[in-house]
DNA sequence: GCTAAGTATGTGAGCGATCACTAACATAGT
DNA sequence: ACTATGTTAGTGATCGCTCACATACTTAGC
């Protein structure tokens, strides 16, 4: 027999949501099992269970993963003291190269958690939306209050449209990656509904001297 | 044994497409089995396999069956002269009304098609995004010819920022339908979004945005 | 420093549940 | 008689998960 390897918990966590990306990347949810799982591990079923008690926790662990790795994905465009503008640019750039990179399991996962039935699945999907939408909400908010936003824009609802882009623009990719390239579509939604953010012309001398004043 | 109530083909075939959409309303994807259909429609499971050949042809039917209603219950917008502007607003409100009285299946049903494998309803899935957003994009292209939205929208990129909007809103509804109401979400991001579609002083506009974020 | 005990990580086999689907047979409607 | 619509009773596959047992690694007593 080949040597067993032994691996600690930690390592051995990582590899079983690393995992349960590649299988979902790959084949949906229904592609989620322990078995698939522990064939890609390399190690038997019962092991897995040596460090997850259960599917649902590896569910919850690949929930954590992906707001971890998101998060850090977009964190440069956010903790910039840029234009509100230029940093939601940057955001939704860096968010569409993080999706292609993963094969689009960031929000496909999410979405498809809110109707799954566990409460705790159903919540952390929850939070992980809310977060985010909050997130920009907040960037949007501090644009306004810096003048590089219309004041009349309601941050919730452009911070809504801002998720929405990138749901139709990745469910369009996932049907067909090469006629609908995912930056591509990005680009020229954002071209447009930066100008619902802009300022209209009526108050534009005086929000462009202050501008540029500063 | 009560009598056995012995129903036509057409009749089992729309009783089945029917129990499918309550089972996924109700329970996601995973909750739509044979047996669970076969229990809501009031028969064994044999049974419903003279009226359907398989579970995939069920989902297909389905998705053709959300196809016809969705587009009927958004046509009284669609078919109308009025301002593109307009006719996009009932649309989206007509939508939305529909996707609450369907408990939500429409796109919910599509976007996790997208990553099934069988490529049937993979491509059904397609078929159904593609036809909404060149209904979308029709009415933009047509607003622009008449001089109702600006010229310089594309209207592609402006067609799947409306399909996001409605993508972004029934994913928090589903979450948490009480907190986050399809209807009141929709008219503020609309509200929001027609600002990039109406006409502005375009030279002004783009002289002013560039000026101050460089 | 050696060894015995204890613990963490593995295996193989299998359990009960559920899935999509089918075969053999029954009976209602034409 | 014939066909369409049912039923009962299964099949084999796969699922999440568990149990009894094996072995590698760590630690404590001497």
């Amino acid at each position: 027999m080949a040597t067993r390897t032994r691996l600690d918990h930690q390592t051995r966590q990582h590899q079983i949501v690393e995992a349960a990306r590649d299988l979902i990347a790959s084949g949906g949810v229904d592609a989620l099992t322990i078995r698939g799982i522990a064939s890609k591990v390399g190690v038997t079923e019962a092991a897995i269970y040596r460090h997850v008690v259960s599917k649902e926790e590896v569910i919850l662990l690949l929930i954590q993963e992906v707001e971890e790795s998101l998060f850090q994905a977009i964190s440069r465009a956010t903790r910039s003291d840029r234009h509100a503008l230029d940093r939601l640019e940057h955001m939704l750039q860096l968010h569409v190269s993080y999706v292609e990179l993963r094969q689009g399991i960031s929000f496909v996962v999410i979405t498809q958690a809110a109707q799954f039935e566990e409460p705790r699945v159903r919540s952390a999907g929850r939070r992980l939306v809310e977060k985010y939408l909050s997130l920009v909400s907040e960037i949007i908010s501090q644009g306004i209050e810096r003048d590089e936003i219309d004041k009349s824009v309601e941050s919730d609802a452009a911070a809504m449209i801002f998720f929405g882009m990138i749901q139709s623009a990745v469910t369009r990719w996932l049907f067909d990656p090469s006629t609908h390239p995912l930056g591509e579509k990005a680009v020229s939604m954002w071209k447009l509904f930066r100008t619902s953010l802009e300022f209209s012309d009526e108050d534009a001398d005086l929000h462009l001297s202050e501008n540029v004043r500063s």
